[in-house]
DNA sequence: GCCGTTTTCGGCCCGACTGTTTTCAGTCG
């Protein structure tokens, strides 16, 4: 799909647009097509046969020449002349802090600062700071900025920041006392982003400089970036930034949701406030000088005349359309999930026996689970062969006599094969309770074409982490996410949402996709150690950023309803 | 660049902070 091609093009022509001091509307421009592009569900591809180019919001005639140019021709002429003008590293040159687009530009005309390598020159031999404007301190932020692109990581993990958080917040709550009222997460962290670039905490407090002191001193701070007041930014472990902001208790409510975002998200509301003579910032929401709101958050939506949003849905993916109309979806939650059906045990390569997991699945509250181990190509995970997997299914069983209350589903996460075959055949897979299947070899080899024969087997009920991509470590291989949506809805067979902290697949806008074509998902934890249970929450998050609710997810079914909807049953 | 029952021209979110300034520009979120 080309989405994500033309949306990264334009990104790119927005930075080098603000390089070269464009208007910053025109930039903004460029930037909230290339965000429309990266968050759509269609195909770009599609709406262009179809002449609908110009219905999409914010893409003008221009806009949709650079589209058309794209698709027929697979560049965007502007683009490659935009290429020939600009520093060769411009795109690392501004994500070095505290060096935006006019300092690059003045560095690159006087100085000719192509690459890092180049402005670090310009720093040792005293040439950036004869530039006008550039003072000792200006300097040494930008040698900072540089030092810091240089060590820092790639975007982290929603599933490492959320125990950082946790710890953060009971540190705060161990040793300020009395003088913390309220404390939240905001940011990316709290709409439930996969990665994360940073930590946002938010704090109640009448004591700002007390409690930012308290926090700067808190245990394994490697670096502080500022102090003040009322905020403060320190690096964790050398690796995470952390910034505090301490607010009022009249303007909290604001200052959550100024700070939670998305920017784009608060751009519009703020673009509605402004239509409705309001005004907001993070103290609150004003009609003139008069305050007439701001201590809680849900102050801000009711004044705008919109239902309050979750933070998951606050990208500007068509939530504030659907909150003016009170249309919003009633997301799925966490207390609505009754089973964990991907989980496995020390008959493959989990760290626990079917009876010790189950216990412990239980405390979730759960009614049910599926254990689906491995099968016998899996040699790497030590996968079960036929034998083993019928010896298995007879603990099960033995297990589910044994237990009230608590059910055992006898499953198997069957691979799919190079060829495209599963592993096991159907005469084993009707013997068991439920079938998840996945591609774990040969990416490369036809993995639609593969997805898709699976998707027609009678008995697979779940297509696991449909793209395998790994957040850290690769992208998901090659399926035309399409063409499986449509035969998944078409034989009634559910996608995976895997809620490894490193999978998290589907991924937010697949999932919107997949439930506006009336495709059901499974959030599972895929866990292999009891440790990873919890991670459900991540398989939530992510599927309440893809707008699913409840009914969408076969997890909130009870043992008997998700009976009678497994394929397999209906025929 | 886009957009329009206020507008086809003149708007386009808002504020903090910093550093370099004699009143503001750049960067960030």
């Amino acid at each position: 799909m080309k989405n994500q091609e033309i949306s990264e093009i334009f990104f790119r022509m927005a930075d080098i647009l603000e390089f070269k001091g464009e208007v910053p509307f025109k930039v903004n421009a460029y930037r909230n097509a290339a965000r429309l592009l990266a968050d759509l569900t269609s195909d770009i591809e599609d709406i262009w046969k179809q002449g609908k180019l110009g219905e999409l919001p914010g893409i003008g005639k221009a806009l949709q020449g650079k589209i058309e140019d794209y698709l027929l021709n697979n560049k965007i002429s502007q683009y490659e002349e935009l290429l020939k003008q600009i520093p060769k590293d411009l795109f690392l040159l501004l994500s070095i802090q505290n060096f935006g687009p006019k300092t690059a530009a003045l560095a690159y005309k006087k100085l000719g600062v192509e690459t890092l390598d180049d402005l670090e020159k310009a720093i040792r031999n005293g040439k950036l700071a004869e530039l006008p404007g550039m003072g000792d301190k200006k300097i040494a932020k930008i040698s900072k900025g540089l030092e810091l692109l240089k060590t820092s990581q790639e975007r982290i993990s929603i599933g490492i920041a959320l125990p950082v958080i946790d710890g953060i917040k009971s540190y705060l709550k161990e040793n300020a006392g009395s003088i913390l009222k309220r404390l939240s997460h905001a940011g990316s962290t709290r709409r439930g982003r996969e990665t994360v670039h940073d930590i946002d905490i938010l704090a109640e407090s009448d004591n700002g400089p007390e409690l930012v002191q308290i926090f700067v001193k808190m245990p394994n701070v490697t670096q502080v970036l500022g102090a003040g007041d009322t905020k403060a930014s320190i690096i964790l472990n050398d690796r995470i930034q952390v910034d505090l902001r301490v607010v009022k208790k009249e303007s909290y409510g604001a200052a959550l949701q100024y700070f939670t975002g998305s920017q784009a998200h608060n751009i519009r509301l703020r673009g509605i406030a402004k239509n409705h003579g309001l005004k907001i910032n993070e103290y609150g929401i004003y009609d003139g000088d008069r305050k007439i709101g701001g201590e809680e958050e849900e102050d801000i939506y009711k004044l705008l005349g919109m239902d309050w949003i979750s933070p998951e849905l606050r990208e500007d993916r068509g939530e504030i359309e659907a909150a003016l109309a009170r249309t919003l979806p009633d997301l799925v939650t966490i207390d609505d999930i009754k089973s964990d059906l991907h989980i496995h045990s020390t008959y493959s390569d989990g760290q626990l026996g079917i009876k010790e997991m189950s216990e412990i699945v239980r405390t979730f509250g759960y009614t049910f689970m599926a254990i689906c181990d491995h099968s016998k190509s899996a040699f790497y995970a030590n996968g079960l062969n036929e034998d083993r997997l019928y010896q298995q299914i007879e603990e099960i069983n033995e297990l589910n006599r044994q237990n009230k209350g608590f059910h055992i589903l006898a499953g198997c996460e069957v691979d799919i094969l190079p060829n495209g075959d599963l592993d096991f055949s159907d005469n084993i897979l009707k013997k068991l309770d439920f079938v998840i299947s996945s591609i774990h070899s040969a990416f490369e080899t036809e993995p639609t074409k593969r997805t898709l024969a699976a998707i027609h087997n009678p008995y697979v009920d779940v297509i696991g982490h449909p793209t395998g991509r790994l957040i850290s470590r690769r992208d998901g291989f090659a399926v035309d996410m399409n063409e499986i949506i449509k035969h998944a809805a078409e034989t009634g067979t559910a996608l995976e949402v895997n809620s490894y902290w490193d999978r998290l697949d589907l991924s937010d806008i697949n999932i919107k996709k997949a439930i506006d074509n009336g495709v059901k998902l499974s959030i599972n934890t895929d866990t292999h150690h009891p440790n990873h249970l919890p991670m459900m929450e991540l398989g939530v998050a992510t599927a309440r950023r893809g707008w699913a609710r409840k009914q969408d997810i076969i997890n909130t079914m009870t043992l008997d309803s998700f009976r009678a909807w497994q394929k397999r049953n209906t025929i």
